[in-house]
DNA sequence: TGTTAAAATGCAATCGTTTGCAATACATTC
DNA sequence: GAATGTATTGCAAACGATTGCATTTTAACA
């Protein structure tokens, strides 16, 4: 094996010509005679020769990548084991793969903004992607201030200087809740956790029901998971505090948890000590969802537009064009689980 | 706001030492008195300043970061759908995080020898995580040859000079038939695709059907997916040709999407026209198929354990200490799924 | 063939760190 | 106070690429 070119000084000598004309050549420019180009690009791909991205990126002063960041909030804000995030991760990581850029993904357990703002100090990443918005509102004024671009997954509000790609969460709650009213549900709960992302889900529920002269419980305090929805609804089960004819759910593994634990409960019992069947939607649309029996009906999230979305919304920012905030479409998903009663 | 601090010769200035000064006071070198580097530690704190990762790391000539490579072979091969790898990319994330270390995720649509090795030559990452096998075995040849640290997913073979974390897949498809046959079994199909990652898990289902003196059927090919898993069982009950008793479903998407389809069938006919119950048997143990009703029987492979141990082993080899590659304990997870002849 | 413009190439500075070595400061001892 | 040794610090050369500007080559024309 001949000794391996691995910089463009040796690149330089193998084509007999300066470091500047590889460089050139390289990134294909006009300055360049075609001859001479085809020849050193040639010979670099006989070479294997690929330029060393670290050295490129330091003399542009740029680095070619976004950084996807997880903020968790809590023990139990599992989001690398949340399906829907996940998926929209999946979709990132295509989209910016499609464009040629570099996705860096960290979690951060106790964020505090220099944090954030480390990933453009440390020039690591161009732009980033922020997913849990969290209970500190001034965690993103630091990016904001030093005109970082950036972009969150959530909730778009009138108060928040910075960008985000979202669903319309009031909107959401209260047309899975109307829903369950039209199916002639009069006791409906709403399952979840308020957190700043959620919280409208949870005033659209409220809103519906008050357009509609019910009456709205409390809202039952349940983790994004399957496991929390399978345990609090045992619970509730177990106390006889079960009692609602439909429920509301603020994410698709939330409402199968809670149907899981409904099916073992009365799989268990005889049929006089059985739970009533109820309805059910969830929110995110999951894949799997599609593919329960009964099939959940949801609230669709649509993960392909939204990582998309948010890859576009980032590059607006990052090439200093105007950019606005998006609210992706908020549909009901109308599927077998809301025709229980 | 005081003009920003933003390289080593800024921090310089401001204290009025030298750049290797600051260098050394910020990377603890105990060449530098405690009290000026407390002093300029301090300063560094207050004025916000980190120092340039990219700089950095050409200097040192390395990255501090891993890549993790999906490779996708064909349209239907939808890595960054599919919630086992997924999920196993969380855990990856995670661990990575913890040590420092950042993690790049890409996916190639057709890979070749030298985007794999441009991740080295062009000094992206240090090391490398793989998904996808492939039906090409000279593909990571040129990697082995240049030493260059990485683990792939799946399939421990013999002939296989690189490392691979993973189940035993014999083993696997065998547990799940024998599961099967035991249950009473006798008409057992295999759902799946035979990939060089999986095809063991067919073997094993035809060594344990071989041992008990029953019939083995032709593999149905089905992609790894829910909805691949509906659409070609229902194309099969829909003619008639869905008569097994028992499957051994090759992922848990695709058996819950054949249980889907199964459910969805019979919901339409009438007594007398529907299809027959079967026992099924997953693969993966995704988290969703506790929560299905009835749960899924499937064969677990701990994504928890295998994305430790995928990190474990990268960094054994990068920091060139003998590493072997490593099978996952490969478990049967008896649930609902197999009980319903 | 000589002159001039245009095309192609090369020189050298720069991006922000780290680190071997040289240089300075300080403390210790006689 | 001189001499020695030890702690601290600074100088300057890398790391590998890009690019404005200077320089050379080529082409074109008189």
């Amino acid at each position: 094996m001949r000794k391996k070119v691995s910089t463009l000084s040796d690149m330089a000598k193998l084509a007999g010509v300066s470091e500047s004309t590889v460089s050139r050549a390289l990134s294909n420019s006009k300055l360049i005679s075609v001859k001479t180009r085809e020849r050193i690009q040639a010979l670099a791909k006989e070479a294997n020769f690929s330029v060393n991205t670290t050295a490129r990126n330091l003399r542009l002063q740029k680095s070619n990548t976004i950084a996807v960041v997880l903020l968790i909030h809590s023990e139990n804000d599992q989001s690398t084991t949340d399906p829907f995030i996940l998926r929209l991760l999946g979709v990132i990581a295509d989209e910016l793969t499609r464009i040629g850029y570099d996705m860096l993904l960290a979690s951060h357990t106790s964020p505090n903004e220099n944090a954030l703002k480390n990933y453009f100090d440390s020039k690591k990443a161009d732009g980033m992607i922020v997913f849990g918005q969290g209970n500190d509102p001034a965690l993103f004024d630091h990016l904001l201030n030093n005109d970082m671009p950036f972009v969150v997954w959530g909730t778009k509000d009138p108060h928040q200087r910075y960008l985000t790609v979202g669903t319309d969460n009031f909107l959401g709650g209260k047309l899975a809740t109307e829903h369950l009213i039209n199916q002639g549900c009069k006791h409906i709960a709403y399952a979840g956790r308020k957190t700043i992302e959620t919280e409208l889900r949870f005033h659209g529920y409220q809103d519906a029901l008050e357009k509609a002269d019910l009456p709205s419980s409390p809202l039952i305090d349940i983790h994004f998971t399957y496991q929390d929805g399978y345990n609090v609804a045992t619970k509730l089960l177990e106390t006889q505090q079960f009692n609602f004819d439909g429920i509301v759910a603020a994410s698709d593994t939330i409402a199968l948890g809670i149907l899981k634990a409904f099916n073992d409960f009365n799989a268990e019992k005889e049929l006089s000590e059985q739970a009533k069947p109820f309805s059910i939607v969830g929110y995110d649309d999951i894949e799997v969802s599609k593919f329960m029996h009964p099939s959940l009906t949801t609230i669709r999230q649509d993960t392909y537009e939204g990582g998309k979305r948010l890859v576009e919304l980032l590059f607006k920012q990052i090439h200093k064009k105007p950019a606005h905030s998006v609210e992706l479409e908020t549909k009901l998903i109308e599927r077998g689980s809301s025709k229980l009663v």
